[in-house]
DNA sequence: CTACACCCTGTATGCAGGTACAGGGTCAAG
DNA sequence: CTTGACCCTGTACCTGCATACAGGGTGTAG
């Protein structure tokens, strides 16, 4: 018999009751079935959006904008023109989200094999590029 | 003549003031000096650290880890292997954040691409797999 | 039937990350 | 030497995102 209560949910997830209701309350979420005595029923599927939900936090979306995500899916016909624009704009943040991140790494790569093969006598090499993803001069100031 | 008030600070890295005190606090930049009558000359590359703070927080970062981000740029060679070992725990931060954005992408692309090709009978189509980021891709989740 | 683990709504609280004064000093232009 | 735009410290307040009760109902094992 599928159907989750809102702990099974909960802990399947990952998270607390009282963020699924939160989630329920922002729209996040769509409002489930109740049983005869108000008990909310769950699809099972409910876990993977809570999941998802926590991932694109993680990434910084906000819960706004992960709520515009998840709305792509519910699309009528009628609408498919407006669900392609947007999810052209999801897809451009997305892609600069990627590239930033990119930047981070190829620094941070950099910084490690650096330290790595460093010559005993030369100092762990600084970081400089770190601070301005598009621009690069640099000096140290000591804190 | 380099060195910024506070005010030419914000205004060119698009924060409040407060935030840039704030972040003071908290230790993101480093106090600078000051004039006899006390008030905070900045280095004109604090510009970029500002940037580069807020780029990092839309990505997902807290204050606390972008702390920990610039910090490694000012190491001595005394703590180059414990800046290593930092460097790398970031690293695979940065690593996972990609391949989440990634899977996002995809669906993301998959979705425009459906929506552009349809034929003009078919309901735009349901993006099915957003909700669960990539079915092949999570068995263990960690975080 | 009663204990206990659940569920409900509603409101309050907490933390991160700012933002906004209040009350006061600094300084260049007019 | 006043005016206005800045700066200082300190504290209070706000928003987003939860999380925690309070006060009460449900349901099932013993």
């Amino acid at each position: 018999m599928p159907g989750l209560t809102i702990g099974e949910l909960a802990s399947r997830a990952g998270v607390n009751r009282e963020t699924v209701r939160y989630y329920e309350r922002r729209r996040l979420l769509a409002r489930p079935p109740r049983t005869m005595a108000g008990y909310r029923v769950f699809p099972d599927d409910a876990v993977d959006r809570l999941r998802f939900i926590r991932h694109a936090q993680a990434l910084g979306f906000t819960l706004e904008e992960i709520r515009e995500l998840l709305g792509l899916r519910l699309d009528e016909r009628s609408s498919c023109e407006q669900v392609r624009a947007r999810a052209t704009r999801k897809l451009a943040d997305v892609e600069a989200k990627i590239a930033a991140l990119k930047r981070i790494r190829r620094v941070l790569g950099r910084l490690v094999h650096a330290c790595e093969t460093r010559r005993p006598t030369a100092p762990c090499p600084i970081l400089e590029s770190l601070a301005a993803p598009d621009a690069r001069a640099r000096k140290e100031e000591v804190q």
